[in-house]
DNA sequence: AGAGATTTGTGATTTTTTTCACGAAGTAGG
DNA sequence: CCTACTTCGTGAAAAAAATCACAAATCTCT
């Protein structure tokens, strides 16, 4: 009854890369690591690593650090790996085809379960495993109440309309790759991916580097 | 001589963001643009509109707000998009391919002017309005220096290889896909695009929902 | 078993970022 | 020109995040 320390949202953030490193660690065979080897892998502070951790309890061991198998396991714990989450897709154009057929999210326990498209020309189509719906069955979402996640990769312009639409119909996670800040409700959550923001940031840094 | 306050990352990394919609808002007709408004288009606070654009002057009106054409032209200079910035791009393969073909990126004056692979299936090819080359001619980015950004869209395993050799040949900031941490020079820039991580922290949030 | 080295876990501190709150400046309408 | 209203710009305060620094725990070696 003691877990209730809220956890920040920078904390909640780093699991994965955590996770992910670990992984490869005991890929290659190791089975302890220390806060500095993890610190080095992940590009932080090894004192951040230990802070990040030590919300969720101790487990390392003083003088030889962390149990690989142990910290992988709580990891998974706590990014939900052990189920496998359902996603629907959004938009079957450049970059929604390309995650269609990456085949890596489905390693990772995400599958993509239904795709979308409002263009005939893209509608049956099949990526990886997945065959390109009409978008006015969209609705078909809502039966499968297991999806909660949402990819939304249409132009800008409709990217507001398929939030409002996908949220109706029971998603509560969208990753958004519209550059448009979508309005959605209270309990949605909306990650961005800004490419051309990104770019931006590198002319800012370029601009003001010559200044 | 008075322009040399620093300024803050997370003030940096939302000017892209406000010029977005101011483009839009002028694209729209619209003159003027109040801090409230701004906000609600970008899903910031007005306070930090208004507190974010003063680090570069005060150019707002009170009781009436900025000059959307004034505000622009700021933000424009500051974010270098007067410029034309070329960009190389490193693996053509499912999300390399889509870059290369959206159109956006060369509207904002972003043009991908070389992209590399390894694969002899893949170079010659022609995507938008680029010719894949084979990545051992990659130190032809050394002659024209006009290139400083890289996007590395290989696999894992070669991203920190084709890292290491693209800041060889002049590049300082980078944009990675690849689900690794790169180690590169001081001076140079990584800004990582992280999927699974993206969607590992909705399966986090999903995961504590329930709890 | 003891000495010396390593590494954790965490309060305290510092830095960064966001929010607050209000005086000053400007607008609008008579 | 006066009154009522709007909106900016910004110090001050608060909140969030990162870093420091060190006691305590454990390890290794002899
Ligand atoms: N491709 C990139 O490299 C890139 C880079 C930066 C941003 N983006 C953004 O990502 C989004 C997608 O880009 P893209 O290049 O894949 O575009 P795209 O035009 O190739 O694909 C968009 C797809 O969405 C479909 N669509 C349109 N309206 C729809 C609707 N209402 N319902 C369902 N499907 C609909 C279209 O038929 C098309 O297949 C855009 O908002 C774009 O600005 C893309
Ligand atoms: N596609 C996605 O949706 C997706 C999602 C998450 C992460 N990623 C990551 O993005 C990266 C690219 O993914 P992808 O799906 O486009 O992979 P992909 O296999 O389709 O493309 C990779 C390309 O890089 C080329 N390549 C390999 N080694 C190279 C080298 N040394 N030099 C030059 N080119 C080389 C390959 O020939 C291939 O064309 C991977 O690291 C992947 O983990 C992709």
């Amino acid at each position: 009854m003691q877990e209730k320390k809220k956890i920040p949202k920078s904390v909640a953030s780093r699991l994965s890369l955590y996770l992910r490193e670990i992984s490869r660690l005991e890929d290659e065979g190791g089975d302890k690591v220390s806060s500095v080897e993890l610190g080095e892998l992940t590009g932080l502070t090894d004192a951040q690593v230990r802070k990040d951790l030590s919300y969720f309890g101790q487990f390392g061991t003083s003088g030889s650090g962390y149990e690989i198998l142990k910290l992988k396991n709580i990891l998974r714990d706590l990014l939900g790996k052990d189920n496998i989450w359902h996603i629907v897709l959004i938009g079957a154009g450049n970059i929604g085809s390309a995650l269609l057929r990456y085949p890596g999210f489905k390693n990772q326990g995400f599958i993509i379960k239904e795709a979308f498209d409002i263009d005939q020309k893209k509608i049956g189509k099949c990526y990886g495993e997945v065959t390109v719906k009409d978008v006015r069955q969209i609705n078909d979402i809502e039966k499968d109440r297991s999806i909660k996640i949402a990819i939304i990769t249409v132009p800008v312009d409709s990217a507001q309309d398929v939030a409002e639409e996908v949220t109706r119909y029971g998603i509560i996670c969208i990753l958004n790759f519209s550059p448009v800040i979508l309005k959605v409700d209270e309990g949605v959550t909306v990650r961005n991916i800004d490419l051309s923001n990104e770019l931006e940031n590198f002319s800012f840094i370029l601009t003001s580097a010559k200044g």
